[in-house]
DNA sequence: GTCCTCGGCATTTCCTTTGC
DNA sequence: GCAAAGGAAATGCCGAGGAC
């Protein structure tokens, strides 16, 4: 961790960028790092999802040939929309699902990584210390390789069906509420294909947790990579991955909340993390089969070959946990005796 | 002064309902 | 079929405050 090293050398280290549009910020040329610096991305160009689907639904059709006079407008009308949202947005390379998918991050980062200040500018740190920190869920996607993993572990199957954001729990009648309104989802299901009619379905919930970061708005980063005609230069502000965040305040909730539903269901969670995050967590006591299982934890790793490499998406380990295993971890601690606490509230109170 | 945690507001995304 | 409006949940981000 940077806080266990002189103070000298923690200020020679800080986060910068690690992917900018799918595309490794060091290697870059300065050209592309002043265009994306420069570049501000069309919001109202974006296709609404009602949207994204009919023009999928008109496409399919059409290529059938039997469109009606007003579908095939709307296809055209959909068509122009689709090609002004791509003008006027990036790329995402990860989004693998569908074609010619926008990134809807702001400022576009999709991962942090770290970095020592030189004496013309900055490098990378290399090796388990400078491993990319995902920000952005979809970073996971890549190639769909993480479904293709779970799916094989949990049911099987490396060509899962994967179903998004099914309600679960519902909720009670309120004075301020109707019952049966969902009030909880699970982000996303992988179903095992190929399974004769009335067979039991097999599923498995999964759940992809980045990280957020802590410190100064990127777009002071920007703005000092403009000032810098793009140049490769020591992160301008101090930033961190903010891994009490994203562990103990977003994860950890969606599985006390989810996980004994499913346990009672005989189903398993799937939580996919890369090993940064994991190994910021607190030491979980694993269990050595999936079947003793409530979680299967799937932390991948971001590798390159050489440079000029984009990274690739590594499946490195997939680790078995109880829930209260995995909320010891995520709490990322052990209490301290009862007479040390005691004595802490009574310095306090001097 | 720097770093870290965490509370909470803002934003995004998705779903449902309603009316045309 | 489509768009707009409203609501809920999830996510993203900022900044205050405490520890060092």
């Amino acid at each position: 961790m940077v806080l266990n090293m002189p103070k000298d050398k923690r200020n020679a280290l800080r986060f910068g960028i690690g992917e900018w549009y799918g595309k490794s910020f060091a290697d870059m040329d300065d050209a592309t790092r002043l265009a994306y610096a420069n570049f501000k991305a069309d919001k109202g160009a974006r296709l609404k999802k009602t949207e994204r689907e009919r023009l999928a639904a008109l496409e399919i059709k059409g290529s059938s040939g039997i469109l009606t006079a007003k579908e095939a407008a709307r296809l055209a009308e959909l068509r122009v929309k689709k090609a002004n949202e791509v003008a006027g947005n990036k790329l995402c390379p990860f989004k693998g699902l569908n074609k010619d998918a926008i990134c809807t991050k702001e400022g576009g980062v999709c991962s942090l990584r770290l970095y020592e200040k030189t004496d013309n500018g900055a490098v990378p740190i290399e090796g388990e210390r400078g491993s990319l920190r995902a920000l952005c869920p979809y970073r996971f996607h890549e190639q769909q390789k993480i479904f293709h993993w779970a799916g094989r572990v949990l049911l099987g199957d490396k060509n899962p069906g994967l179903v998004g954001e099914v309600g679960f729990l519902e909720s009670s009648e309120s004075v301020d509420g109707v019952e049966g309104d969902d009030v909880g989802r699970i982000d996303m299901v992988l179903v095992k294909s190929g399974l004769p009619d009335g067979y039991p379905m097999q599923w498995a919930a999964l759940e992809i947790q980045a990280v957020y970061f802590s410190g100064s708005e990127m777009g002071k980063e920007f703005k000092e990579i403009r000032r810098q005609n793009g140049t490769l230069t020591f992160p301008k502000e101090v930033r961190r991955p903010d891994y009490r965040s994203s562990g103990p305040k977003r994860l950890m909730p969606q599985l006390q909340i989810k996980v004994p539903t499913l346990r009672r269901w005989g189903k398993k969670m799937a939580v996919v993390v890369d090993r940064s995050f994991f190994n910021s967590m607190g030491r979980m006591e694993a269990v050595g089969d999936l079947s003793n299982s409530d979680i299967a934890w799937f932390l991948v790793d971001f590798e390159k070959t050489s440079k000029g490499d984009a990274f690739k998406l590594v499946a490195a380990e997939v680790v078995f946990t109880t829930l209260e295993r995995a909320i010891e971890g995520l709490t990322g601690g052990s209490p301290v005796p009862l007479s040390e606490f005691e004595q802490r509230i009574a310095e306090k109170l001097n």
